[in-house]
DNA sequence: CCATTCGTTCAACACTTGTTGACCCACTCA
DNA sequence: TGAGTGGGTCAACAAGTGTTGAACGAATGG
């Protein structure tokens, strides 16, 4: 049923950005290996074919479908670097792009999506380790906040553990928010 | 080469035994998906109809090289706990079973591992919560506990994250018992 | 020493996957 | 109106998968 008053331009736009968010979907909840280009087009209402004219391949589909993993981020106040990294999990419920997720399903089985997230994280240790005060070994010490809040984000969004997902989601910062300054240094 | 002095039976348990390996390194290493029987079979000199022969499926084949994920713990004791917690990631490097990598290398992208880790991770949380000093969410705590260890261990053992490949696991420990603490409860 | 078990292999099936090239037809535009 | 662009579909291929049934051949046991 074509929407009418579109031109094929839009048109055009708007079954790519269709097959892009099926995509990005079922990517986040089945991984790359399991999301067949056949269902991202049933999802789409598409044939197989277009989805391939598109984006040339699955693995470039994918890629699109991620863009990229959170930024880096940089603070010297360690209170406010420890609120910013909570707030990436989610002010609500799931508050972080789906594209983020998308790397997350797949980087236990997908070379390139651990790779990828290797590289993203990596960035990210070393700019808050950057940021952390002054103690041994601030390199491990922002490894470990960094892979504290990948295992909450996964045990929360990806695995859905009910006592993560009952749990209202400012009450997790404020559990997690202690324990997260132990791990950033000395206090002070 | 047939090893001598061994009967047809031992020879059976022998080459069985060589596949379940070949298999569980084979599953801990790329996951369920891309792990194929017929390189589980290359790895154990073997046939690929003898992997089907032995395990009756590639599935079942999955769920032997598994067996158990970790027995929930039980200590009143708070500060065992957590050192008993901190142990399990490793006394040197990779202290976990390799059957529990299985799981969790594909536990993102595969339904049954995703079922039986949140089963798993599910009667620790609640034996965890059990044991911890009283507060308002012994059970939430208990959530965050189990998943930052999850999320250091996932980034120690199959991503290897670089900052924490080199680090030695007793600084590990060390940096993260104080966040395990106050993630666990009250002093005290 | 022969018949038989049984560990093991061979060859094939049925199916799903990513990917491709030819084709159709509604819309644009001159 | 009529040619042509281009969004979209159809049908098929080649490769790889789990799985199966028949067959081989060395060790066994009577």
């Amino acid at each position: 049923m074509p929407t009418p008053h579109q031109s094929r331009a839009d048109r055009r736009r708007a079954t790519e950005a269709r097959i892009l968010d099926s995509a990005r979907g079922l990517f986040a909840a089945k991984g790359f290996e399991r999301t067949t280009i056949r269902a991202v087009a049933a999802a789409a209402s598409v044939d197989p074919a277009l989805v391939m004219q598109y984006f040339g391949s699955k693995r470039e589909l994918f890629t699109q479908a991620v863009q990229a993993f959170p930024a880096p981020l940089t603070t010297t106040d360690t209170d406010a670097l420890v609120d910013q990294l909570l707030s990436s999990l989610g002010p609500k419920l799931g508050g972080l792009p789906e594209g983020t997720l998308v790397m997350m399903r797949s980087m236990l089985t997908d070379q390139a999506a651990a790779d990828h997230v290797r590289a993203a994280l990596g960035r990210q240790i070393d700019s808050i380790g950057a940021a952390l005060p002054p103690s041994e070994d601030p390199e491990l010490r922002a490894a470990l906040v960094i892979t504290t809040l990948l295992g909450v984000t996964i045990g929360h969004q990806l695995l859905s553990l009910a006592s993560l997902r009952d749990a209202p989601s400012d009450r997790i910062a404020a559990l997690l928010r202690p324990a997260i300054k132990a791990l950033a240094g000395p206090p002070g």
